[in-house]
DNA sequence: GTCTATAATTTGATAGAC
DNA sequence: GTCTATCAAATTATAGAC
């Protein structure tokens, strides 16, 4: 979420904000509109529907998301430091932005999401394991005790469920506890 | 869900589909009617509200959540074939019922819930937990390299991403490919 | 770009008849 | 227990003025 953002982005934040809350149910024209300064029919104007709007929140999500990861073969990091910048990306979402992540509240609701919604959803996480699996074999470097796409997916699914664990509970320790075993791993 | 329920718990199963589909936001007393066959108004008869409605689900669930389980402290059943169990329990709400974790969606949607709701999906989770750290120190018995809630939390929020990752990816195989690792730990 | 006005639909909910 | 009738509010959306 950007400083200045011009009225499509401050409407994109402030849907992604509701949105890491309450689910693609979870944020409204009205509401974003009020919480724009403009009324609702002036949000249509930006975006001319919800379904695209909730597109358009999903594709920057995951552009942002993917651009603070950095290239997963950049020769100049470790594994596992990526690794740990990966971790790192989840526990910010949860301590500093006090929310979820957008995809997997989407990826959560998928059957009761217009289809080009759940397609973003998607490609979130495909992406995220290409990253992950590319720096997961960077780092076994031969020894292949478990695919690589195979740890992508637990890393991935520890990440998104302490999210959860730790907003049901209310204890950001919670996160930590949960996801400890993955760093040294 | 059981067979032949009489009307409110025929209710309770239409809601709980439609919450574990969709969320909080995903049931409404229209839909859940039409579904019994009976009015939006005969749904208020058997739960004055949503929220009512609401945590009755989510205290359904966890209650029949824990019965499948068994006792954590049962002599006769090893550890391992309780987590076993543990996790074919979620492999079950994903493959058999086609359906998300009840109270992952609430968990994940908490900021937006009515108060008692959220605190059921928040029982749920104690009560998981509660169970599993006392099956890990049977199995454990001495060796303390992670603390067992600590593990407890790891197993819990690798299992509630876990669905939502298949379910993002439209794969079963995904969540085995990404809880295979917590069975034979 | 933003507004007013408006529309169709959905939602949670209540009153009261049967 | 279930119904009809009704309600206020919210939601997505469009038409057209400024």
């Amino acid at each position: 979420m950007s400083e200045r953002p011009n009225k499509a982005g401050e409407i994109l934040d402030i849907a992604e904000r509701m949105a890491r809350s309450g689910g693609y149910q979870g944020f409204s024209f009205r509401e974003i509109a009020k919480a724009a300064g403009i009324k609702a029919a002036s949000v249509h104007y930006h975006f001319p529907g919800k379904e695209e709007l909730g597109v358009a929140v999903a594709r920057r999500y995951t552009e942002r998301f993917l651009a603070a990861l950095g290239a997963p073969g950049d020769p100049a990091e470790p594994p596992e430091a990526l690794l740990r910048r990966y971790v790192a990306a989840y526990r910010k979402s949860l301590v500093d932005d006090g929310l979820m992540c957008l995809c997997g509240m989407f990826g959560a609701e998928t059957a009761n999401l217009p289809k080009p919604v759940a397609a973003e959803a998607r490609r979130f996480f495909e992406a995220n394991l290409d990253w992950l699996a590319t720096v997961i074999e960077r780092r076994a470097a031969g020894e292949g005790e478990t695919p690589a796409r195979d740890e992508a997916m637990q890393i991935v699914a520890t990440l998104e469920g302490a999210l959860i664990l730790a907003r049901s509970l209310d204890d950001h320790a919670v996160f930590d506890a949960a996801t400890k075993a993955l760093v040294w791993r």
